[in-house]
RNA sequence: GUGGGCAUAGUUCAGUGGUAGAGCGCCAGAUUGUGGCUCUGGAUGUCGUGGGUUCGAACCCCACUGCUCACCCCA
């Protein structure tokens, strides 16, 4: 039989890693709790529109990136792409907006897809820590989400993080920017790549941020936005900056950071790292403060970002031993119940529930294996006590007990065993 | 979309034309009521698929598929 495999770009998650993703994503969680965020669950599938509306005709996830397909009623759906689309949408349909606003928002673990090559800290389907905030146009949201990035990569033990901000001003003052920015451009057309000439037309801003080392050479005097703000523009920049520097987060500004989508203005920001193969982007988002009207809602500022999980997951993997701050989650048994052989199933499958009962994760024999093998196995699951259902015992009505760490041994009243086990645990839980 | 690399046991891989292998893992025994260490034994393979060359192909040639890495872009 040909073996069914996972589909290209996809990744199961298996339960050797997926105590690291628990512990990843509840720190996140306490994050944005602590800053007044509410968690927000859309759904995987949007209609495309959405998508093309909020990200831009002309951006590369909309262009070629898509998981796009007609569902049987003809309709066009995508995968989101990434969520902030989603969440504006879900905002205005229930009438968020309508309530106390700043309206602050998270996502955590949320699947994203984009249809592209598969590569390393690339898939297909990845997943995304994200917080938005609707209605607050002060950069101090801005400045807050920034250091709470910051605060929660730091407090996974990652270090050589890089934060990297720009603002790419806003409908009053971009348009004049941009058509400056053509018009040097256009005498440089003949040195550009292929796809900076496309750009110069459909999006010139990105042609600011081409990896190609021809048009980087070309921009060296390049007007930048940054010097062409307007004074609102000028103002909330150089806030945000204030605030940045009260939080004691340490970042760069880059005018060359633009983004792949359309939609943002004002803040925009990434945070990064350097690994051996090139820069990574871990972390990225910025200000949209016309995408809710762009997507029929009233003038509400909007500011958010995305952080991937999987990457942050495999910059946790690169740490040394001792490095890595996050605690997983204990999820070996506390108790395994063996048994001397298959007729004290029964009394080894209540024990197990007793243990239960108690609170305690408790697993037991299902093989009918040798007392041998049984060992062998509570071992390998890493249990902490085991408890041996014995002939002799049973007509006293007793277990024995083992510590598996210790060898010690001791003989305990069937009945009191669990709540003995458990007060046992909690008593060397305190020591430590 | 473009270009590299790889594909052999559960897994990591060795095997460059002549009987399909090793380490790890798994199972069992040594130890008939006791794990980790040691020793002994065992199970598991359409050698990615299809074709070609050859007396003979895991190996050489061609095509395909899959995986992977890089470019572009991004989380």
């Amino acid at each position: 039989m040909q073996q069914i495999k996972v589909p290209k770009g996809m990744k199961d998650v298996l339960p050797g890693e997926s105590g690291r993703w628990r512990a990843v994503e509840s720190a996140m969680r306490r994050a944005a709790l602590l800053a007044g965020y509410r968690e927000i669950r859309t759904p995987v599938l949007e209609y495309t529109e959405l998508f093309a509306r909020s990200s831009g005709e002309t951006s590369d996830v909309v262009r070629k990136e898509m998981y796009t397909f007609l569902d049987k009623g003809g309709r066009s759906v995508t995968l989101k792409p990434e969520s902030t689309a989603g969440t504006v949408r879900a905002f205005l349909e229930s009438g968020l907006y309508a309530q106390a606003l700043p309206l602050k928002l998270y996502y955590v673990n949320a699947p994203h897809f984009r249809y592209e090559a598969p590569q390393s800290g690339r898939l297909r389907e990845h997943h995304q820590f994200g917080m938005e905030c609707f209605g607050a146009a002060q950069p101090s949201v801005d400045a807050e989400l920034i250091r709470i990035v910051m605060e929660l990569l730091a407090g996974f033990g990652l270090k050589n993080l890089q934060t990297r901000i720009n603002s790419i001003g806003c409908p009053k003052c971009r348009p004049a920017y941009q058509q400056r920015f053509r018009e040097y451009l256009a005498g440089k057309q003949d040195k550009l790549c292929k796809a900076c000439v496309e750009r110069t037309q459909t999006n010139p801003m990105r042609v600011l941020d081409c990896k190609e080392e021809g048009c980087q050479r070309e921009l060296a005097d390049a007007p930048v936005m940054l010097d062409c703000l307007c004074d609102e523009c000028r103002e909330h920049f150089d806030l945000l900056r204030q605030y940045l520097s009260i939080a004691q987060v340490p970042y760069t500004v880059d005018p060359r950071i633009v983004r792949g989508l359309d939609y943002y203005t004002k803040t925009v920001f990434e945070v990064t790292t350097q690994m051996n193969t090139g820069v990574l982007t871990v972390c990225g988002g910025g200000r949209y403060d016309g995408l809710v009207e762009e997507l029929g809602g009233p003038a509400v500022a909007g500011v958010g970002f995305g952080m991937g999980v999987e990457r942050v997951l495999m910059l946790l993997d690169q740490l040394e031993e001792g490095e890595c701050l996050l605690a997983p989650e204990e999820e070996a048994p506390e108790v395994f119940v063996a048994s001397l052989h298959k007729g004290l199933g029964p009394q080894a499958f209540s024990l197990m529930e007793a243990f239960r009962k108690a609170g305690l994760r408790a697993d037991m024999d299902h093989q009918a294996r040798s007392l041998k093998a049984q060992f062998k196995y509570a071992d390998k699951l890493n249990a902490r006590y085991i408890a041996i259902l014995g002939d002799e015992e049973a007509e006293r009505g007793a277990v024995k007990l083992r510590d598996m760490a210790t060898k010690e041994e001791w003989e305990a009243a069937l009945a009191a065993a669990p709540g003995e086990l458990k007060k046992r645990i909690r008593l060397s839980g305190k020591e430590e």
